[in-house]
DNA sequence: AAGATGAACAACCGCTCCCGT
DNA sequence: TACGGGAGCGGTTGTTCATCT
């Protein structure tokens, strides 16, 4: 049931999904006369709307460089890293990933990252999960772009069968690069690993220069991680040995991954 | 086949910032 | 400097559709 506010019903404005009709008027107007100045444009236009919300369906939908529908691999990669970078900056996210928008990867954060931290049984902002991103997700999704180009154009990595190897992401001059590896655990513990060490194999890949990043984008050192969020800050190598002695992610934890093909 | 449930996505709301007056 | 309107951002809610029981 729709609610209608005491004002926009005096203003006779509409609220909820857009017309064909509505989508029309908009996008000729903006072709004739172009966008901003949203509530004027909402009055010139001959729609029933707000300025917010013209604005919003503009931008969301209506645009003709949006793009819609799944994803990618390449995307929900660049997503984690720049996530962990700067939170929940979402507009700022979008900036990087040409075509999408701020409301399409939150809703991405919201359904797909939240839900798998609720699987896990863990806060999405908590170091395990974050752990998780680092030595499992991300990976993983390296893994499955490799797979999915043979050897991946933008993606180079060498992956080795080291405890101590890992997948770095680096960001230079608007490239995201990955270099190296993967976490395996000792075979001891292999059977409640079998997830991690599968794609604990070598693979060495030519150096590549494509990215979501846009020229001129701001880039970092090693994944670009000035801040203290960063899922591979300095030092990682120090911490991640606690991580290796079972200390930073709790066997509850990993059954929980192993029971679940989220990062699949 | 029909209702329940959950995922995905579209849209709205409140707040803040910026800029012109 | 204060004020008001426009614009943008992040959080939240609503709607639709697919899947499950």
């Amino acid at each position: 049931m729709e609610v209608m506010h005491a004002d926009e019903e005096m203003m006779d404005l509409r609220r909820g999904p857009w017309t064909v009709e509505e989508d029309l008027l908009l996008v000729n107007y903006i072709a004739n006369h172009g966008e901003g100045r949203w509530n004027s444009l909402a009055r010139h236009a001959g729609l029933k709307r707000t300025g917010k919300s013209c604005r919003l369906r503009w931008l969301n939908y209506l645009r003709p460089d949006v793009r819609r529908g799944n994803i990618t691999p390449e995307e929900q990669l660049l997503i984690l890293e720049l996530h962990s970078r700067w939170g929940n900056r979402w507009s700022k996210i979008a900036q990087h990933l040409p075509g999408r928008t701020d409301n399409e990867i939150k809703n991405y954060w919201r359904t797909r990252v939240q839900k798998h931290a609720k699987q896990l049984k863990c806060d999405v902002n908590s170091k395990q999960f974050k752990d998780v991103m680092k030595y499992l997700w991300m990976p993983r999704l390296i893994e499955r772009i490799k797979a999915a180009s043979g050897v991946s154009p933008a993606i180079t990595g060498v992956l080795q069968n080291s405890p101590s190897s890992h997948h770095h992401l680096i960001i230079n001059d608007g490239v995201l690069e990955s270099s190296s590896t993967v976490v395996s655990r000792p075979s001891s513990e292999s059977s409640s690993f079998g997830a991690v060490s599968s794609f604990s194999e070598s693979f060495e890949a030519p150096p590549a220069t494509v990215s979501g990043l846009p020229e001129g984008a701001d880039s970092g050192g090693l994944c670009g991680w000035p801040e203290e969020q960063s899922l591979m800050s300095p030092g990682f190598m120090e911490f991640d040995q606690a991580w290796w002695n079972g200390d930073m992610i709790s066997d509850g934890l990993w059954n929980n991954v192993e029971d679940s093909s989220w990062f699949l």
